[in-house]
DNA sequence: GCTGTACAATGAGAATTTTAGTAGTCGAAG
DNA sequence: CTTCGACTACTAAAATTCTCATTGTACAGC
């Protein structure tokens, strides 16, 4: 289930990223407008959380932009104003819902839940992959058929890895992924580890390594 | 047991909540349409509580959209007019009972149970989980045969963790649920503290700790 | 095939973050 | 005025994440 924020508020967009990755949402976060439709050009995504008021633009322009890439996602509009207009418009728009700040992180994911339903992605509760099970609802992982454990990164990156399964991904959108705002150019190395910590786990259950490195690229998580 | 109001009356519906928490049921507030709606998809109730006159709908339109949701939910509708055509086609739509405003609180509760005990869930006395039983009626919980006491926030957050055993409760949806007015994104102290008074109960009675951390997103209540 | 360079993996420990524990304040109820 | 529960502030402990130095590996050019 793969989310798209948009919020030029650091502090909130931060809040409401990690709280949807903790509900087990792959989610990226867009400070701005352009941000915003660099990303939606670029991936896929099931629904948009967008804040429509914000600096850089009319948030409902940035709609419409966005319909345009990705017409079968659903849309969620947070704004300040609870303004009757801005909602029919972005209702007329297409917009799914609509979320008057300030809000309950938990409200946010009940529409969520109810417009990914609406659009027939009745939320799955596991996840599997060769000998890889996943029971999202408690956040349990099982390599072949024993429980291990996985630090929070750990987690979030295998169902990164999951959820991109059979495609190559590049060690920048990893890191675009997980650390959204503070990741340093420099290196790669905190890649290398986690991804090392993975293996091991796999290592570890005798669970096959579904993980090949693309030299010089990235990553591709497939069976065989 | 859990119940679903729907109420746009902030006063009222707020003072009903305080009310069937006091009851033991685990339940969630709608002060709209819509909020119900996104609500009744996301989690399961038993029984929703429903004022047909919302300002935003039709309140009956509401019941036939929840009926679709959630087909085996009892239904208890709220109505301001006591008019004759609202209750009959209330009751055609599904719902159990009927309910004329102004009503004691007392009042709702007999029919509330009278509702869920035709559904078969005949006054749910008792609830258990491993060595934990609760006798809600008198909000008695019994650690491994003793009687112990809870405070009232220990007691409700005892039954939130039972209600939603065996699945990760996000720290978030912690306060969410028990602090719904004023939690803003503080520190999430006093959520150890009162975690750290339930587990030390369960000490202090030699009762096993079904309470499990998950470092970095929040806890999980099961057994083993 | 050999060699050099850039990239990737590894292991250990430092730094940071998260949780547990302790003590104490505040305010409401009696 | 006292008691009790709810919450806060602070410290300690635990766990995770990140850094860094080092080792190993793939690729390209010769």
């Amino acid at each position: 289930m793969r989310i798209l924020v948009v919020e030029d508020e650091p502090k909130l967009l931060k809040s409401i990223l990690e709280f949807l990755k903790t509900e087990d949402y792959i989610c990226d976060g867009a400070l701005s407008y352009r941000e915003a439709t660099d990303h939606v050009s670029t991936y896929n995504y099931d629904c948009l959380i967008v804040d429509i008021t914000l600096g850089d633009g009319s948030g409902l322009e940035l709609i419409k932009i966005l319909k345009l890439y990705k017409s079968e996602a659903g849309i969620i509009i947070i704004s300040a104003k609870d303004s009757l207009e801005d909602k029919i418009h972005g209702l007329e728009l297409g917009s799914d819902d609509y979320l008057t700040k300030p809000f309950h992180l938990s409200e946010l994911n009940a529409r969520l839940r109810a417009v990914l339903r609406r659009k027939n992605y009745h939320g799955q509760e596991n996840l599997k992959f060769g000998e890889i099970r996943i029971e999202l609802s408690r956040k349990a992982v099982y390599l072949k058929e024993t429980e291990v454990y996985f630090t929070p990164k750990e987690y979030e990156l295998l169902l990164f890895f999951i959820a991109n399964q059979n495609k190559v991904v590049t060690k920048t959108s990893i890191a675009d992924h997980m650390w959204e705002d503070e990741y340093s150019f420099g290196s790669y190395d905190f890649i290398y580890s986690h991804i090392k910590n993975l293996r091991k786990k796999f290592e570890d259950s005798a669970c096959p390594d579904y993980l090949k490195t693309i030299y010089g690229i990235g990553y591709k998580f497939e069976l065989a």
